[in-house]
RNA sequence: CGGGGUGUGGCGCAGUUGGUAGCGCGCUACGUUCGGGACGUAGAGGCCGCAAGUUCGAGUCUUGUCACCCCGACCA
């Protein structure tokens, strides 16, 4: 059985990038740090989609889009965000091409120079606060909940399927509000949306916290995150939702009149996911043999595959399978019938393990006389014979329970992997040996996270909500520290 | 922007002291197969990243150039 995987344990980036080129999830584009998202990573990225914007707009939240460029301007109205950005973007600094002047190609006209170059955004709070200033007068228009689906751009300097490309899509929340409390609140409930979605969709387990302030997106008062465990136990942040306070709203003279009649500042929240997500289901779930999706993300949930010699058997395998899709599509589940002739059925196990299917249905003419088909899980890759009697029942309790096992080994790997360091050199050896997260002890300041991510490569990825007080003392300087925060290597 | 590496059929690679390009996978046709990536036979497919130079002759040597990958700095 070659396969020419590299397995996890050999090299784990390696392996990574095989998933991604296997399962026929993306590529490397012509165009520099830019992927290729290809039908089948599409579809998974539309599953995310689809249950994302059920969420969305179950707590109140509605669509809208903005555009892909944003003047200059606008993006160093607040300070600490263009700071934080400015490294990173693509200008625009021209409208027009020309014939080149010795015949061979085009040029930039430099007739056709923009007054005030375009930056393509690398996330939409400035142009549309731009927006919301014409779209907020009176405490009626309040709370303002949008959201878009976009892409983004963000000049990378190195990149990564799926983790980190110089593009990617996303969706991007922005409110108002006429309180604090309302936007704290709000921040607050979109994080648990997507701690949510993580657990329940992804089966995979996070850790909701609060970022430190060296981590804090830039123009936001509060970060609060999800942070995920992958199998290597590096972490990996895989959502965020932020208070940005009235940042935004003084920069762009966002104001509204209150029920007294007066003007005031208008309260924000920007929150977001992106198609990092993807990377992260397949360094949470996957294994050797390829990707492992969950059930609820799975494109195709049950792939059917028919054994046989000759057309009479396929024929006959066919007809029953047909009853067998029906009561499965009933159900609401997607299902798909191989009954390709150009490949074998031992080609297509591997095809579809390679892809993560979650359950694989094979029926042969041993299995027609027997009233049976063999039903192999991905998840543990077990199989076992099934009576035809009632099977599609059998198949929708089975994926309800490969989605509660991937969330339940997630967990079991994850808790595993979360230490507590109390010196200096039990924290390194952590890191060093063991990998994962690390419960440690902090003085509070930046200067010392800096120090420590630039002597460990580890960051605070958060101090969680409900953290436990304990007096310590910070692993670094011994000065004194009220809580453990949350340490890790990350992507 | 530093440090290392690679550019040769669609993909992955080999190519010796310079002599006019080969292997595996894939692809096409036919046949035998078909319960975990089948096999046989016959085919198709290449300005050897680009440019200049050395030479009777360059995939191979020299110089330049471009692109991509890996390790850092930057980041969701």
């Amino acid at each position: 059985m070659a396969k020419n995987f590299t397995t996890r344990a050999e090299n784990y980036s390696q392996w990574y990038n095989d998933i991604v080129k296997k399962a026929d999830l993306a590529e490397n584009s012509a165009v520099r740090g830019c992927m290729v998202i290809k039908p089948y990573g599409y579809a998974i990225w539309e599953k995310m989609h689809d249950a994302l914007d059920k969420m969305f707009k179950d707590t109140g939240h509605v669509n809208a889009y903005f555009p892909l460029f944003i003047p200059k301007s606008f993006l160093s109205r607040e300070a600490d965000h263009v700071e934080g950005f400015a490294k990173e973007c693509a200008v625009i600094t021209h409208y027009r091409l020309k014939n080149s002047p010795d015949g061979s190609g085009v040029v930039v006209d430099p007739e056709a120079k923009l007054e005030e170059e375009l930056i393509v955004r690398p996330t939409s709070e400035t142009i549309i606060w731009s927006t919301y200033k014409n779209w907020i007068q009176s405490y009626r228009d309040l709370p303002l909940l949008c959201n878009q689906w976009a892409n983004v751009v963000r000049w990378e300097m190195r990149t990564r399927l799926f983790l980190r490309t110089a593009e990617f899509l996303w969706q991007e929340g922005h409110t108002a509000h006429a309180t604090e409390q309302e936007a704290r609140e709000e921040t607050a409930r979109m994080l648990n949306v997507y701690a949510d979605f993580a657990e329940n969709y992804m089966a995979m387990p996070v850790i909701r916290g609060v970022k430190s302030p060296n981590e804090r997106f830039a123009g936001a008062i509060d970060t609060y995150c999800i942070e995920a465990m992958m199998q290597d136990g590096k972490a990996l942040q895989a959502g965020t939702s932020h208070f940005l306070g009235q940042n935004f709203a003084k920069a762009f003279d966002v104001q509204f009149l209150n029920k007294s009649n007066n003007l005031e500042y208008v309260w924000a929240t920007s929150w977001g996911v992106s198609t990092r997500l993807i990377g992260a289901l397949i360094m949470t779930h996957s294994d050797d043999n390829g990707l492992v999706l969950p059930p609820k993300l799975a494109p195709i949930q049950v792939v059917i595959i028919p054994i046989y010699k000759n057309d009479e058997q396929k024929a006959a395998i066919s007809e029953k399978v047909q009853v067998l899709m029906e009561q499965l599509k009933a159900k609401g589940i997607s299902v798909k019938y191989d009954d390709d002739d150009s490949q074998r059925s031992g080609w297509k196990f591997n095809e579809y393990e390679m892809k993560g299917v979650p359950v694989r249905v094979a029926i042969g003419p041993r299995d027609l006389e027997s009233n049976q088909a063999e039903v192999a899980r991905r998840d543990t890759l077990e199989k076992c014979s099934c009576s035809f009697d009632g099977l599609a029942e059998t198949i929708e309790k089975l994926l309800d329970e490969i989605q509660a096992n991937l969330f339940r080994r997630s967990q079991e790997f994850r808790d595993a992997n979360i230490r507590r360091a109390d010196t200096w050199d039990e924290f390194l050896s952590i890191l060093d040996e063991k990998s994962g997260f690390v419960y440690a002890h902090w003085d509070g300041t930046t200067e010392t996270e800096e120090k420590i991510k630039e002597l460990a490569k580890a960051t605070i990825r958060c101090i969680p909500f409900d953290n436990p007080l304990e007096e310590g003392k910070c692993i670094l300087t011994g000065r004194p520290s009220k809580q453990r925060v949350l340490f890790a290597r990350a992507y």
